[in-house]
DNA sequence: TACCGTTTTGAATCCAAGG
DNA sequence: TCCTTGGATTCAAAACGGT
């Protein structure tokens, strides 16, 4: 790691994953240079003992050195430490995310409150398929929290409002947001098949909180990078990132993770900033669940194509917008129906993205 | 307000509205007299306008930071205060839930953790009627966020949990609650039309809040009692309620409110319960009553077999002890619902012994 | 291939009574 | 208080395997 130009001046090591303790390396960065920290910190489970399911399997539980505490005091002088070296290299205008259960997001939040962080929104990430409880003796715990603060009260943080709203169909997003957790082929494996890390988040997630609170060339800063969510949604998004890791496997499992993600075209990562008709369903869902990728094209019966853009409108010839509207735009109507308009190729078919719709709606109940 | 018998032991105010300060009034009720507190506190940090230190010298707004941690310290003494004389009031086994929003509740989880009580689970009550954010600059604040702790650490707190699957369609009740904002005739309202009380709480939310968590005739305290909400739910349950309030504007209205309630049969306060609850019946006794003859072979789903003895133990190949030790040695399983796990023969059907069992406990009724 | 039933698994502070 | 033992307890989604 080279952090010294020769004016004596650090310099960022950008795009860039950095194998080391969190706190020191991040003393080691100049100061007010980071647009946003995205930190996902070890949670203090304090789990006891081992958990089998009603089919006696067992639970294979977040057992790692790294979610150790001794107390709930060392765990507060942790977070004091991180999150201090955090606001030192924070612009004046940036902003944080940290992510917590109810084992340590009360202690996250009343620290960044008490080092002059200002709390713009706490967020639920509501999991559509969380684990269940097994023994019967308390509610499902089935989501989790993320505090979004900026550096201090008054500071003009980024807002993408209107990319918000139309990702949310043209209603303003809420502070719960469902998303599914991490599985499939999106979850890293190890080479005996088992999961390379015990916490890994799902890309949507991050999706939508960079689109929410970055600009294409923001820089990222994740001192907890694990196995590089945030790298690699940052590089695919065109933000730059920098990943912070103690764990030299992970640092390794997360360049590699990183080099297979392609950049999205600077047209797609173009979000909506004026006011528009409101779409009647949330198309944006879509896009941040992966099931169409930035960039990719649509067409119509009649052949016309469209490129989908990250914020969940598209891109045609002249014409930028709501599914609704570009269909319409292209047919010279009145008015169209994008869900039904516009297909996608799967297996050399063209599928209506209508069905995607009604896949998540089923999801969702 | 008389808390104090003949005996010089202190009693319980029950179905009292108390008008005073909640930290003092707590202070005078018995120890370990309470078995669910519900507490909706204030959480006006005021940070932009407390210019006062905690000794109430003034501050020369020069250091922004330390003014800031001045008025957090502020309402962190507020907060140890009234949790710790909620503590002290609450029974070994009671339990507590506080509601907050990101303002206060990452203050008042720390300090429950930091005062020992046990999180159980943080729930989010998702309003299906949220205030939209009208500038733009947020997401729309949709949740509020409650923490429902034990006294300590391995406790037996009361958990309803059949009663709310039921409640949930069946299905095991999660962490996040979709309920709307008290509005309409539920809403109180002054003698000008207008909202008697900013933050009334929907009584949705205190019915699943007492359902899951109390029984009937158990004694829940609401320090924060505004105009009564938790005192009107637990009168209707079957519960009875302490309600502490300090303006008495509030407490009037509360009274008149409560005075209106109906109390619930208690044939329609039962609620489903787990089997758990069910009065244990020794395999023992389905031999000595002959509904299994000592000699008689068990057989599993998987094809085990093993012999009843006439003490009531199981004998197979290698193994010999209760119906569950043997059924966990033949799979090499940790544990087993012998239960469940074996059948018998009978008219060529294999039929599990729980079905027995079953026809023991209905005729003890 | 497509379909359908089975198996696996996920940041979890996950038992209670009796001797 | 510790130790033993009985016996109660799961949802959604994706992977997997067989027809």
């Amino acid at each position: 790691m080279e952090l010294v130009q020769a004016s004596g001046a650090a310099t960022l090591p950008l795009n860039e994953i950095i194998c080391g303790d969190c706190i020191e390396v991040m003393r080691a960065l100049p100061e007010a240079s980071v647009d946003l920290i995205f930190a996902d910190p070890p949670y203090n489970l304090q789990l006891k003992s081992e958990l089998h399911r009603p089919d006696n399997s067992r639970v294979d539980a977040v057992d790692d050195d790294w979610d150790r505490f001794a107390s709930f005091e060392d765990y507060d002088r942790f977070t004091r430490d991180w999150l201090s070296a955090a606001r030192r290299i924070l612009k004046p205008n940036g902003a944080i995310w940290v992510i917590g259960s109810y084992h340590n997001i009360f202690r996250v939040g009343a620290t960044l409150q008490s080092l002059g962080f200002w709390i713009l929104n706490d967020v639920i990430w509501r999991k559509s398929n969380p684990m269940p409880n097994f023994r019967g003796k308390r509610l499902t715990n089935a989501h989790e929290t993320l505090i979004w603060a900026s550096r201090e009260e008054g500071a003009k943080y980024t807002f993408n409002y209107e990319a918000l709203k139309a990702l949310n169909d043209g209603v303003q997003m809420r502070s719960d947001w469902v998303l599914p957790i991490c599985t499939g082929h999106e979850r890293l494996k190890g080479e005996d098949g088992s999961k390379a890390h015990p916490t890994q988040k799902p890309q949507a997630l991050l999706h939508r909180v960079l689109v929410a609170t970055t600009n294409p060339g923001d820089v990222v800063l994740d001192p907890f990078f694990g196995t590089g969510t945030t790298g690699a949604v940052a590089k695919m998004l065109g933000r730059d990132f920098i990943g912070i890791e103690r764990d030299e496997g992970y640092v390794k499992l997360a360049r590699r993770r990183i080099a297979d993600v392609r950049r999205l075209d600077r047209a797609v990562l173009e979000v909506s900033s004026s006011r528009r008709a409101e779409p009647r369903v949330p198309f944006g869902q879509l896009v941040e669940r992966g099931l169409l990728r930035p960039g990719e094209v649509l067409v119509s019966v009649s052949g016309k194509t469209a490129k989908v853009r990250a914020d969940g409108t598209l891109v045609a010839q002249d014409v930028k917008g709501s599914i609704h509207q570009v269909g319409a735009a292209l047919e010279g109507a009145p008015s169209c129906n994008g869900w039904t308009y516009w297909h996608f190729r799967r297996d050399g078919q063209a599928v209506p993205i209508d069905v995607l719709r009604q896949q998540i709606r089923a999801e969702m109940n």
